[in-house]
DNA sequence: CTCCTCTTTTATAATAATTATCAACCGATA
DNA sequence: TATCGGTTGATAATTATTATAAAAGAGGAG
């Protein structure tokens, strides 16, 4: 997706960024990417506009964008690897910042809904569902981001 | 938790592992840890009891946990950012195995059912949530881990 | 337009998490 | 006990990401 230069500005300066060319290009590419896509994937694809373009500089904007709300990141677990030796079948409450976890046994998806919206093929014999939210110290600190 | 060696070697054995002390040790700081733990936090519980292990035991352990099914892993995205531009209130549709995310749009949550069982405080305000399963291509190749 | 100030970009170094390597070791079996 | 294949431990390598600092660019005042 490409947008005038003028049609960025405004969307930037609602965000308190500058609208430089290279912050442009990789909003565009993320948004033309239609999400869920890596770091890398935008690089390369950015790269294709501005060869000479740093890595770095497509890091610092997707966390900018991240950061003012014009992107929503799709990691919401810790970075790191997290395992579970509960293998009865249950579902996950995540804290969308602080990242814990907490086991939910409840039974809560109505598959009627659900189903029409399965792609064709996608095998969910047995589902499990991560809901994020934000637990009590979370919400109730404004401490931006705990480890 | 602590196990018996008989015990222990029962469960490795059904999975095709050696029922050695490592990871009898690994395996039971896992249990203990009420699972959603790193595996640095398990390597700092291990060195209490084997203070010598090597990190990297550690590490092939949980990794031999999680493919042979004693545990489930709990870090379904990709290990890497994602990032989504679409900012519209959605759900995910996750591939457990190739991490690939689509969009669904479906209101599937039964609220009455799930709201029981959400701990005081936690806020759900604007819940996402997260299906996992397996997509088509990855329910039909028997391909172990497809980046 | 020009200068000034502040932000951004770039290149690169640093860090963190994880995986690979490989020699030494262990335990089950012959 | 000798053998053999899987396991361990020390460490190097890899991958993803962040920090740093100098050069370049953006936006506003004059």
């Amino acid at each position: 997706m490409r947008l005038t230069h003028k049609q960025f500005r405004e969307i930037a300066w609602n965000h308190g960024l500058a609208a430089t060319h290279q912050r442009q290009v990789v909003y565009e590419a993320v948004i033309a990417s239609h999400g869920h896509r890596s770091p890398e994937d935008i690089y390369a694809s950015v790269r294709k506009r501005i060869p000479h373009i740093s890595l770095a500089t497509v890091y610092n904007n997707i966390r900018l964008f991240v950061d003012r709300g014009l992107l929503r990141e799709v990691t919401p677990h810790a970075a790191t690897l997290r395992v579970d030796g509960n293998l009865k079948p249950h579902h996950h409450l995540v804290c969308s910042r602080c990242k814990a976890v907490q086991d939910v046994e409840a039974d809560f998806i109505d598959f009627k809904r659900l189903a029409p919206h399965i792609p064709d093929g996608f095998d969910l014999t047995r589902p499990v569902v991560e809901v994020f939210g934000l637990c009590r110290q979370c919400r109730t600190k404004t401490a931006r981001k705990p480890k």
